[in-house]
DNA sequence: AAGTAAACGAGACGGTACGTCCTGTCTTCTT
DNA sequence: AAGAAGACAGGACGTACCGTCTCGTTTACTT
């Protein structure tokens, strides 16, 4: 009895063109790109993938989907979470390889745009927001680890110090008033530690 | 004499139309308050205040322009630069305030509207980097005035201090995971406070 | 052989969808029809068509195109070059058929428009000249049949003819100052012939 | 583009002010010799007249009204009911003048426009129906005068050589196809005097 | 090998919003 | 009072995309 949840027929017919879906994720990267930052329409992607429109509704909900997707295609090679001794080490570790990634000008207005996106899209929204969860989750490991090792007050806020960190990040990738440099991410893992360590952290 | 820049003429024909400015912010107010968070169309936005859409293009540059002189009409109550005496007690005066404007769902809904814009259009971008250098400078005004009280070592980071203040605000705001309390402000008052205060500031 | 000319592939996309192209012209025919005489919008059309706009300007070049194709598909029934036996018979039965047509106040409203908006646009003007050629062609072949028969002089500016019952024809139109009766018809015929049978057609 | 009328205008006050009056009219016809036929706009008026565009709504009901009375303006030389002696000779003066007027390429756009409008605005087609009455009655007198003094048979019917006159004249004006020569006039004149002297004229 | 079915590029479809142009009306100031 | 200037509400224009829906073709699995 296979009624429950396998279809009775496996699969038939053409399976996913794995080009086709490369060739949207590349075209998404390449338009990103342009110096003349062009809209990002789902027709110019489907036009510059070679692509029928219908495909990229096939696979994708919404633009911002491509566009977590084209990001996360190209931060596959994931900020390993470091392990440098000290806690101070491994925030600067952390930040100045998250840092490095928004330096990249197309990698920042992928990451400008996805958040754009997510303010009038709640579907993309959500996937943002499991997106940054996951950046989230390292970091936080990272500060209960020094937490553990005695680095931080046992009460620290290590949540607090997230948001510290890529409030900031994600502050200066929007407003660009600032360069995400290697010295930023080095003086903004100080200032975390400090905020952590003060002793006046609660009520 | 006033003879060099003033033209013969200083102005022909009707004048601008306080009553359409103002139904035009207030449509922009009244839609983004609506709960089931209607796209902000130009074109909504004319029907809605009962204006043409010409005198909209008129008058404002852009969308984002317009939503954001909504927003500086109705933040006129401008926050001002606190005095409690301790630093502590002004950034916590500043924070609470600044989140209390942000914990508005139209209000924020603005904010947000307009950072997202900010993303592509440079026009857009502009304003709002104005609009944010205003506020920007009154905490840091906060900070230094508690520096030179000498609440702060001398070569404190002060820019620092604000990055992160409004880099929590903003992040909050648009990811949206965490609620601006004034326990939140609070907290964020004194992680800023430990930040610039700690003894490792310099490399 | 047509190895030559054919594209390797003919056609890829959907079709042209008729129903789409009959639904624009019936709400031309229905909008003309009208008693209050809307002044026939592109967008009037597309909504009392069902249509999206831009598929009426997929197909058709301009307004007055689609009037024109309005007319073509509605006189479908081409006026057949008549065979009574005498000139003036043939006249009048074609002659009487025409402005049969143009008494019907709809198809008098199409001629109307179009001929109005040929004076402005220069691509329905050519479209009316093809259109009008071919009225004039029939005209003309008989006229030249009676010539032939000798009930003209051999002399006869056949032309002339066809411009003095057309010229007639189309003035009444537009002015509107007398009606499109038979009788009109019968006497137009009847100074037609006379026109051309007089010995002074040639100065 | 306030090249048309003089520079110094004065604002009159009180009364109609002439000047005003006559830019308009020159505009009107200025615009439409242009060779690159810009729509001719009531706003487009105003600017090349120089004048208010609330000016041209007191004075005149609407756009054909305007156009109409600049072609009486240029056309004061009214054609004169003609008196050469015989029928034939009275017909060739006064078709030759009128198709002279007509073969003017100003005169012709004028007259078109004219024509064009009246087919949707019922107030302009009043007005030109106006216009062409009183040029129908010079052509009547014409062939009335011919038929008392027996070059046309008692019962002839005077209002059909009016219409094919003037039949000929518009068809030629808004189709185009035939230059409004004098040939052509003379030929015209000849058709119409044989049209009305043959004796099948009567049913 | 033939049959079946899904995925594909292409592109037409009904829509919606855009930003521009023009209409006819209404101030505002000047003459 | 009439005029030039120009802002106003309104509405059509033609364009750009949206997301959906045919088309005919290609590819993969099943019989």
């Amino acid at each position: 009895m296979k009624d429950v949840a396998g279809p009775a027929r496996p699969h038939t017919g053409r399976r996913r063109n794995e080009q086709a879906r490369q060739a949207v994720l590349d075209a998404v990267w390449t338009l990103l790109s342009r110096p003349d930052r062009p809209p990002l329409t789902m027709e110019g992607i489907a036009v510059a993938a070679g692509v029928g429109r219908q495909t990229i509704y096939r696979w994708w909900p919404s633009k911002g989907a491509i566009v977590l997707e084209t990001l996360a295609e190209r931060a596959r090679t994931d900020v390993p979470q470091p392990d440098t001794g000290t806690l101070l080490g491994d925030l600067e570790t952390f930040l100045s390889a998250t840092f490095a990634r928004g330096a990249d000008p197309t990698a920042a207005a992928l990451l400008r745009h996805i958040m754009a996106e997510a303010q009038q899209d709640p579907a993309v929204a959500d996937t943002l927001h499991r997106f940054t969860s996951a950046r989230r989750d390292v970091l936080r490991a990272i500060l209960a680890q020094g937490r553990d090792r005695g680095e931080l007050p046992t009460g620290a806020d290590v949540d607090l110090g997230v948001d510290i960190a890529y409030g900031v990040y994600w502050y200066a990738l929007l407003l660009g008033h600032v360069p995400l440099t290697s010295e930023a991410a080095h003086a903004l893992a100080r200032a975390v530690l400090a905020a952590l360590t003060a002793p006046v952290s609660s009520p």
